[in-house]
DNA sequence: TTGAAAGCGCTAACAT
DNA sequence: ATGTTAGCGCTTTCAA
């Protein structure tokens, strides 16, 4: 991991403070001052100051800086998956409302195991983050024992039901279940069927799964069917889900899809068999997701405001590094998209 | 930026290696030897520290370790956008590679300014990265001079049609561009149009673009209309893209959409409108996403591979930190998917 | 197998 | 407005 010498050898030893305070003729601490512009500099002083830094291309190392000063303009992120636009979405919220002042995202991706977590919220904090973000309010003892020890903000993302270790920002997957289950029932649906994926790694699926499943209980009736399709969603998996499903059970009326990606292919699934939405058959997703509402029927579903939760959460970490108050626990809320496939 | 101090001053001052080499009674630098698992230790003394080290909470700073030792486990990735799957899915790739080597991504997104661009590499190099990783080939001079000169790996990616800084992972969108005209002329179409999104800023779908033109030209067509629809690519907009070249240019036999994020909402407009693919219409994409395949009619596209990029990526920079020689140019190619649509 | 001494490059705190 | 001194927490010699 030395990485000191150059691809080529062209690169002597490494240009620091003191080089430009040498070319400067001023002392160290007048270059650090410039540098972070902080403290009273002679105009005189920082225009000789910056003429050395750009004629002898100082980089200024933020490893020794953070070290003396105890602070990093790190935001650690954990993510469970890259592969499915959601987390993007999140990231960018994040990435918008922290950027502009001055901190950087440090992202690390779990495909969805705790284990892997664990690990990457140890690497990140060996790296004293000013502030950590985790998806989820699950999580190892031994990674609650560390975020809660780590001295930071701390987080949680997506995700409100439950007792947040610090800061959580998201919605109720309870509730989405809860309000789909009623929505499909409330419009006649009575043959229920459902498509979902790895609950097992996606725990916010698998809410959102049990509180539809007990919605339909207290309401008197049960599913009509369900097919769980192996490894993460994605829009084949829905199709052949929804083919699988149809099989089964032929008198399915309505379909919950656990969410989007898996909708979508249910759609496309009905398209091929010319099965007529919603008419013949109804589906709901979850997520609200441009391609869904660019079908030619859009997609009826659940609009969650990923964006939004990422940049709450940035927000929240910028007023508790500047001492405010933040709420522990921030609820995004959701919208049903009244689209025409249920 | 000071966040030594807890939420509510629950955190004394930091626990140091100091503390565990009191704790198991042994001197700092064992303490260190241990955690990075170097150099020869008892495996009394092993038992020791790692008691400690638990007993007491102890979470290393690689922040004084990076400084001590010159060197990082950080990866700089700089990235256009999370807001298409593209990106993610080379990311993911970058990760995949390198995480289980001990390395890092540390990510930043620049929405396509070069600007923001060097801003991201200015802040990143401050981090002493072992490696830094941007998109494309296209740079501010100020930005090139950063990293000719920051000694560390260089990867640029998607791109290979230039002069890379140092290591180029990608495809040559010029050849993509051409062998795009060269199906679609020999499939018989002769009257083609063009829907595209901001090519100021996305540089690679601008080069698909030129040589596709330059194609049809010297094979004496001419492009039958264009659309480029203001901002970001979408399906929405490949929907409202291809109604408007429609309406302009009725006769149009086939269209090029320069990403399918378009195409698929061209597939979209298609539908809702009753037009046959590839009857009355054919329509070719780029990047073969997962979605295009799931389609009632599988999308006719171009297959990139976004992940392998960032797998190669990943390889290019672990070879060269191991000492090995590695290809400055690296092409993975591209596979045209004849789907249904054209 | 373990330890002591000497920094890494920067900044906080206190002068001047 | 600028400088001096004393570390930040770790790792790299080199020695035992």
């Amino acid at each position: 991991m030395a990485q000191r010498k150059a691809r080529k050898g062209q690169t002597g030893p490494a240009v620091t403070l003191t080089d430009v305070a040498r070319e400067a003729r001023v002392s160290r601490i007048t270059v650090s001052r410039v540098i972070r512009r902080q403290g009273p500099i002679a105009a005189e002083t920082l225009k000789r100051v910056e003429a050395a830094i750009r004629k002898i291309g100082y980089v200024p190392n933020r490893v020794a800086g953070s070290l003396a000063s105890a602070g990093s303009d790190l935001v650690g992120v954990i993510l469970p998956s890259l592969g499915n636009i959601v987390f993007p979405d999140v990231l960018n919220g994040i990435h918008d409302s922290v950027a502009p002042h001055g901190y950087r995202a440090m992202v690390s991706v779990t495909e969805y195991s705790l284990e892997a977590e664990y690990q990457a919220v140890s690497a990140l904090l060996s790296w004293r983050p000013a502030a950590v973000m985790v998806t989820g309010l699950e999580h190892k003892k031994e990674t609650i024992k560390l975020l809660r020890n780590c001295g930071v903000p701390v987080v949680e993302l997506m995700d409100i039901a439950g007792e947040p270790i610090d800061i959580a920002v998201g919605m109720s997957h309870q509730r989405v279940g809860e309000e789909t289950a009623q929505r499909l029932l409330g419009a006649g649906y009575r043959r229920i069927g459902l498509v979902g994926h790895d609950l097992v790694r996606d725990l916010r699926a698998s809410k959102r799964r049990e509180s539809f499943l007990n919605a339909l209980d207290e309401a008197g009736h049960a599913l009509a069917g369900e097919v769980i399709v192996p490894g993460a969603s994605s829009v084949a998996a829905g199709r052949t889900g929804l083919s699988q499903l149809l099989k089964l059970h032929p008198k399915i009326e309505a379909v919950y899809f656990l969410n989007d990606d898996m909708a979508i292919g249910g759609v496309f699934h009905c398209m091929n068999q010319g099965v007529r939405l919603p008419d013949q058959l109804a589906i709901i997703g979850f997520n609200g997701l441009d391609i869904g509402q660019a079908l030619p029927q859009p997609l009826t579903t659940v609009l969650t405001r990923r964006r939004e939760i990422g940049a709450l959460a940035g927000q929240c970490v910028l007023d508790r590094l500047s001492g405010r108050e933040v709420p522990s626990i921030t609820d995004v809320g959701f919208d049903f998209i009244k689209g025409a496939t249920a």
